[in-house]
DNA sequence: GCCAACGTTGGC
DNA sequence: GCCAACGTTGGC
C-alpha cells in the first residue's frame, strides 16, 4: 500500500464535498508528474491525505482511499469542460484520473504551518519542498505514521 | 493581490 | 535538444 497527498482547492473540492458525495472522480490533473503518480503507481486501498490548498488555512482536512486504478480522465475528451483537451483522442488518452473514496474527516486539520513545525521529522516530505507545486505526491510510510500522530498533539 | 517558483510550450 | 516566454500554482 503506497500513501499520497492529493491536493484540492477546498472552493472548488472540499473534504466535506467528498464526504457528502462519497466517491469522486479525482479529474482535472493536467500535470504529466501527477498523472504519472496515478496511472503507474497508484493501487486501489491506497491512502490519501485530502490537502487543501489555496486557502485561508491549507493542510492535510481529511484521509481518502483510492477506490480505482487509473483510466481516461472523461473531461479531457469533453469540449464543454475546462479540462478539456484538444490532443487527447480517445484512442490515445494523455489524462487519467481515479476514484477517491472518502474514509474520514480529521476532528482538526492538520496546518501546513504544523507540518512545517514538525520538519525536522518530516524531512523529505514533497509537500514541504520550497517551491514545491505538485497537487500529487506520494508519502513514505514512515512520514505517514509521523503526520499521523500528528493530528493527536495540539 | 503579489510574486516566486516551476512546468509546459514552441521557435530555433 | 536548448531555452526564453508564458501560464499556473499556492503561500503569504
Amino acid at each position: 500500500m503506497s500513501i499520497w497527498i492529493m491536493k484540492s482547492e477546498p472552493d472548488e473540492f472540499s473534504i466535506d464535498d467528498l464526504a457528502r458525495r462519497g466517491v469522486e472522480a479525482w479529474t482535472g490533473v493536467r500535470n504529466f508528474q501527477a498523472r504519472n503518480f496515478m496511472r503507474d503507481d497508484m493501487q486501489v486501498g491506497d491512502q490519501v491525505f485530502f490537502y487543501h490548498s489555496s486557502c485561508a488555512e491549507p493542510g492535510i482536512a481529511g484521509i481518502a482511499q483510492i477506490s480505482t486504478k487509473a483510466y481516461a480522465d472523461p473531461t479531457q475528451f469533453d469540449p464543454k469542460s475546462i479540462y478539456y483537451d484538444e490532443r487527447s483522442q480517445t484512442q490515445i488518452a494523455r489524462w487519467s484520473c481515479v476514484d477517491v473514496r472518502f474514509v474520514r474527516k480529521l476532528n482538526k486539520p492538520i496546518t501546513l504551518s504544523k507540518l512545517k513545525a514538525f520538519a525536522s521529522k518530516l524531512e523529505g516530505l514533497v509537500l514541504l519542498r520550497p517551491g514545491n507545486r505538485l497537487s500529487i505526491m506520494p508519502v513514505s510510510m514512515a512520514h505517514y505514521r509521523t503526520i499521523l500522530k500528528l493530528e493527536e498533539k495540539i
